[in-house]
DNA sequence: CTCGATATGTAGTAAATCTATCTATCGCGA
DNA sequence: TCGCGATAGATAGATTTACTACATATCGAG
């Protein structure tokens, strides 16, 4: 998956992964990659900053810890995350529906 | 449907609807509109934008006609429009795979 | 005759992702 | 032992793309 067709969608697949159990950025970033079979690959730069504003909205709460040296922030969702994350769904099923049907026929030309 | 989750889905939105048959501007956003009962509404000012990058491209060809005093635009896609559309679907398809798997659950909180 | 719909267009703004770069620790292989 | 890649977090600046607001012009309805 190139380029920004994530843009405006990937606060909530934050958030959905989030809503499983509380972790690390860098492990959000392996996780979104898993479950997208590969499809999702975003960088720190892009991550982090998102992670600093869905915590400035309230929707996730982050802790300090460190493993051998290691500092780490671990995110979790808040009650408002919570509930932020149960509109983005329905914005996705709305989303796929509004498209779905017209991005998705093999479009074999004019029908004529 | 509201903001930008249409970044970088529109370009494809547009191409194929064009590729139905050749409509000009103004009907491009009704059908739009029409065939997601009414989630897409555009406004001219992203349209006709992406229709002249679109034309700059060379996915997309126009001619002009007028229709008692009104002039009106057509625009149809190119060749090369054609396999832009099919590019566009597949990675469509790709896109929804990849978010669906992580968005679409109810996501009934951590499955601790 | 004015208003809303039709029809096209430009200018400037906003937001989110991208790339590039920086810091720092750890484990592994040469 | 030395360096490199992976892990872990972060910032700065560029780019893209949709948005709002505005401008023009014609037509039909009230």
């Amino acid at each position: 998956m190139q380029a920004d067709l994530l843009k405006g969608h990937l606060e909530g697949l934050v958030l959905a992964v989030l809503a499983e159990r509380p972790i690390h950025g860098y492990a959000i970033m392996e996780s979104l990659k898993a479950r997208s079979h590969g499809a999702i690959g975003i960088e720190g730069g892009t991550l982090y900053p998102l992670l600093h504003r869905l915590e400035e909205a309230g929707l996730v709460r982050s802790s300090w810890s460190t493993q051998g040296g290691r500092r780490r922030r671990t995110y979790s969702l808040t009650a408002r995350g919570g509930r932020a994350l149960a509109e983005k769904q329905g914005a996705w099923r709305e989303f796929v529906s509004a498209l779905g049907s017209i991005m998705a026929e093999p479009s074999t030309g004019p029908a004529k």
